[in-house]
DNA sequence: TTGTAGGCGTTATCAG
DNA sequence: CTGATAACGCCTACAA
């Protein structure tokens, strides 16, 4: 099957008997076109069913209003059940339709995907480039941004730090929590960390961490890596090391449900005996049993805030190296 | 800030000494080079960090290398909380990474989302178009099809049936699962149905309908919309008419999940007064209370299989017009 | 095996 | 206000 001839300019132009230039204004939305003769130009399109040719367009133009959104984690961990990826998913492409521009995934884990990325962003595929949350120190995004190509980042690099990017509080969320902890009588306050080589992971151990040491209190610490088979696994290790604590702070919701589960197997009521707390908000955190207290991050505002960053820094406009949302507390039942 | 001038195939020709003929020849990997030619020209290549123009490439060789998915929900819709969507997205990218292709994500919720898809789409930006949960009968997918694009839905399309597409056994899956309440003794078996606008929410009351009927069993019918909200109105809803059901059947286990709560604030216990059995097998049915049983349905396959379809019917190969994955029933402990 | 030259569909720069 | 006419960067017969 034979895929059926599109219509270019030219055919347009010779149906509605003017030149392509003409008819290229009235596609463009060029104000300097007689009316009888737009007119005409759009009757010609609407006949013909005449799309632009993209490829042609943007060879000439340098533009092509889509922008990539790189996704550098393995293709099989990025859509588990936390609502990282889909919130900034969502967040970019409400921003992205504002601006009628168009959103191309890139899914980065595998190194070939790595070299996918390179190929197809240098390729000028794209106008500008956003990373969702990096993993170590990846060059990438630097590299990018070497070439000329606008990049933002969803939290902090951790390599060089020339590349702007959108952050959350993590450490004044997770004070904040642990410090309602302490306020409510909690003396052996336990934490699961989030992976160490994520910002996500460090900021938020370091945020726990300082607080529990101000208040002149012991650090307890369990890690996992954000996901639920690492929470229990972690819980059930602090159970074991330290037998009478009385709270935990989980870097995930995700280990914080996890969380729940293994102490109630344990016999411990929540929050009678062990309080908990979460950090996401994810939308299930209220359907746990009991409700989770959580420190809610505003996912979607990430996403369009990167966005918006991206797109005034490919407009030429100067931007802030960083931008760091606030986090708040939501108290539910368990703690 | 300009942009750093790329090198062209033109510049790359120069320093290596030959013609822009023989570059192209090198960079698209043809083996009519001579030994020292191609040295010569990579090195010039890694020298220059030239990378191709992929707009002037699609331009004369009418292909693009990435195909589009269009997921036709509100984008707040889409990554709402059951994993359809990722899955989908996962198993796509993983087939398109095998073939060495893009991903270009399009939420087309919005009218104006679905004028930019057709737009983009049309304009030769992509090889071939995939469609996700269609709701009532959208006529994109029939039009682009009917522009020579190849096209392959998700889940049966309710409009004209021209489309190829690739879904699960719905029917068949709820109808084991019904027939297993049954089994165990069940008699007075509700169901929380999903939307009817979608062939999912049909066929999957259409199969519960089927069952119950056949053994003699009145049919109890609650809606709902697949989300947790709706499911706890429509288990709410069932318990005030039906106040001794014995078992439910949720179309979503995101509704499962509702009911279950749901009838534990009711004073039911779960699975000792009534049975529950959900529908998808999301990764947080596990972690529910009790665990849910519920029917299984492949998502990342029939991502990767609609891949595969596109794929080859992009190569002009003849697919078939449809094919049905199987499901199978997970039997936990709430039912 | 390599080079030459034409054209892919648009936009942009000039004249008219 | 409209129409020629060059690019844009690359691929691909065709010729050498």
């Amino acid at each position: 099957m034979t895929m059926a001839q599109r219509p270019t300019l030219e055919e347009v132009a010779r149906r509605a008997g003017v030149s392509r230039a003409t008819v290229s204004r009235v596609v463009n939305g060029s104000t300097t076109v007689a009316g009888p003769i737009q007119e005409a130009v759009r009757r010609a399109v609407a006949e013909l069913g005449y799309v632009p040719n993209l490829a042609a367009r943007s060879l000439v133009t340098h533009r092509t209003d889509s922008i990539a959104l790189v996704l550098p984690e393995a293709a099989t961990r990025v859509f588990s059940d936390d609502h990282f990826f889909p919130g900034i998913i969502r967040g970019v492409s409400r921003e992205l339709e504002a601006a009628d521009k168009q959103l191309v995934l890139m899914l980065a884990g595998s190194p070939a995907g790595h070299a996918r990325v390179r190929r197809y962003t240098t390729g000028r595929h794209v106008d500008g480039v956003l990373f969702a949350s990096l993993h170590g120190a990846d060059p990438l995004p630097g590299t990018l941004a070497g070439l000329g190509l606008p990049v933002v980042c969803s939290g902090r690099p951790l390599g060089d730090g020339s590349v702007p990017y959108v952050d959350v509080d993590h450490a004044g969320g997770v004070s904040r929590a642990v410090a309602y902890l302490i306020d409510s009588g909690r003396r052996r306050i336990a934490t699961i960390a989030g992976p160490q080589d994520m910002v996500a992971g460090i900021d938020r151990l370091a945020g726990y961490r300082d607080t529990v040491t101000a208040a002149g209190l012991p650090a307890l610490v369990g890690y996992g890596d954000f996901t639920r088979d690492s929470g229990a696994a972690a819980m059930r290790d602090l159970l074991d090391r330290y037998p009478d604590l009385d709270a935990v702070f989980a870097a995930s919701d995700l280990m914080a449900h996890a969380a729940l589960r293994t102490l109630r197997a344990a016999g411990r009521r929540v929050p009678e005996d062990v309080a908990v707390v979460g950090f996401d908000d994810i939308p299930s955190a209220a359907y746990t049993d009991p409700p989770l207290t959580t420190v809610r991050q505003p996912i979607l505002e990430i996403g369009r805030v990167m966005t918006r960053l991206l797109l005034r820094h490919a407009a030429g406009e100067p931007v802030e190296p960083s931008v760091i949302l606030p986090t708040d507390l939501v108290r539910r039942d368990s703690a």
